[in-house]
DNA sequence: GTGGTCTAGACCACA
DNA sequence: GTGGTCTAGACCACA
C-alpha cells in the first residue's frame, strides 16, 4: 500500500489520502480485511501531521469503507453502500454537470474532455 | 433564467450560481448579450445575501463569461480566450479532480465514470 | 514585507495592497516561495477589516501571483502564464487607460508621460 | 470637436468624455475661450443620458478646465493649475508605479510597455 | 435603479 | 493557527 501526496495540490492532503485508499479498493489492490498503515506510521512516512491521516481514516470509517479494530489499526470493511443506487447516480450527475459546463466554457471540446479523463485514468489507474 | 440552490450541497452557494449560469450558456438558454438577473433581484429571489450573488458574478466576470455594464447590470460576454492553454488545462484538471474524487467516494469505478460521461455527451447531442 | 495604505487615495484599499505586493515581487523584495503576512496579521497591522486583505490576496491568487497553502497562509507562486496573449494585452491596455486618464487630468502632455516612464525604467535599471 | 465613446469600455462614459476634452486641450485642438458642445446636444449626438455629459462637464469645471457661461454653455477656461508641480509629479509617479508593477507581473518587458504606450499615443494623439 | 467596496462578525475546513 | 464562505448592512460611483 503506497500512498503519494502532493503539497501544492488544490486537493487537501486528507482528501488525497482518502481518495487513494478508495481507489486501491475499487481497483482491487486492497481487499476486504486487508490492513491499512497505522496513522502514526503513515504520517511519519509522508512527513505530515498525524491529525491529517486520522481525518482521512475517520472519513473512510464513517462511510463504512474502513473498520477500526480498536487498538490494532484499521482494515477494509465489507462493502455496504450507504446511498441507494439512484442517489449515487444523482450525485454523480451533479458533478458531471459541473465538469461539463466548466470545461465547455473553458473552450474544451467533448473529445478533449474525454481524452483528458482517459489520460487521468491511465496515470493513476489500477496498476 | 431560473436558478436553484440547495443548502445541503457540498458546493458553496456562489459556486452553484456560477455553475448554473455556465450551464445556461453552454445549453444555449443564455446567449451573448443576454442579461442575467440583477444582483439584488436574484439575492431576493433566492433569499440569500446580495454579496453572495455578487461573488458569483464577479468570478464569472473575471473569467470573461459575463461583462459588467456599469450601472446597468451584467450581460453574457462574447466568447473570449482569457486564459493561456496551460491555465485552461490546469483548470480542467481541477474539475476532473473533483469528479474523480467525488465518484470514488460514491463507489463508482473508472469504467462507470467514463460510461456516464459518454452518456451525458450523447444526451446533449453531437457537436 | 512592509505595506502602507493611504485612506485618501483614489485607489481602493485592496488594490493598494495587491499593487504593493506586485511591486515587492517585481523589485525582488519578495521571491518565489516567500510567505506574505497572514490575512489576519496584516489586517491588524493596517487596522482594516480582514475581508479587505483577503480580497487582495484572492485576486493575486486568481492571477497566479500568490499560492494558497491550505491552513498555512500564502506564498509567492512560481511564474506562470495564466492569461492568454490577448488577455494580457487587454489588461495592459486597462492600466495604460488609467495612466493616460490620470496624467491628462493632471495636465501632463503625452511627451511628459513618455519621458517620466523612460526615467522610471532607467531608475529600475536596464533589463 | 468630435467625441467618441465606447459602451463596453471599463472607463466610465463620463470619464471618456472628460478625458477626450482634456486631451483636445493638451493637444491644442481646443484653445482657451473655445466652446464645447452643449450638454443636451452632445447627449443627443452620443445617445446617452444628459446627466452623464453634465457629470463630465462639472468635473472639468471643478478642476478649472472649463468655465460655465451661465445659460450660454461652457468654454475652455484659462489654465490655472490646481496642484503644485511637485504634487502633480507625485501623483503621476503613483500611477506609473501601478502601471509598471502590473505590466511586469503580466510578463511584459520594458520595451513592450513603452511600445504599447507609443501606439496608444499614435492612435488617439493630436491629429 | 445598477454593481463595487468596506466593515463587523460568525462559522467552517484544514494542518 | 491558517484561509474561505456567508450574513447584514453602510456608503459610493455610475447612468
Amino acid at each position: 500500500m503506497q500512498i503519494h501526496i502532493s503539497a501544492g495540490s488544490p486537493q487537501s492532503i486528507y482528501r488525497q489520502i482518502a481518495d487513494q485508499i478508495r481507489q486501491a479498493i475499487v481497483s482491487g489492490n486492497l481487499k476486504v480485511g486487508d490492513a491499512v498503515p497505522s496513522v502514526r506510521q503513515l504520517a511519519k512516512e509522508l512527513a505530515i501531521n498525524p491529525n491529517t491521516v486520522a481525518k482521512a481514516y475517520s472519513e473512510l470509517t464513517r462511510d463504512g469503507i474502513l473498520e477500526g479494530l480498536s487498538g490494532r489499526g484499521c482494515v477494509v470493511a465489507s462493502r455496504k453502500n450507504v446511498f441507494s443506487k439512484a442517489e449515487r447516480v444523482r450525485r454523480l450527475e451533479l458533478v458531471l454537470d459541473s465538469l461539463v459546463s466548466e470545461a465547455l466554457t473553458l473552450g474544451f471540446s467533448y473529445d478533449e474532455i474525454q481524452e483528458r479523463l482517459v489520460k487521468r485514468f491511465e496515470k493513476i489507474g489500477p496498476e
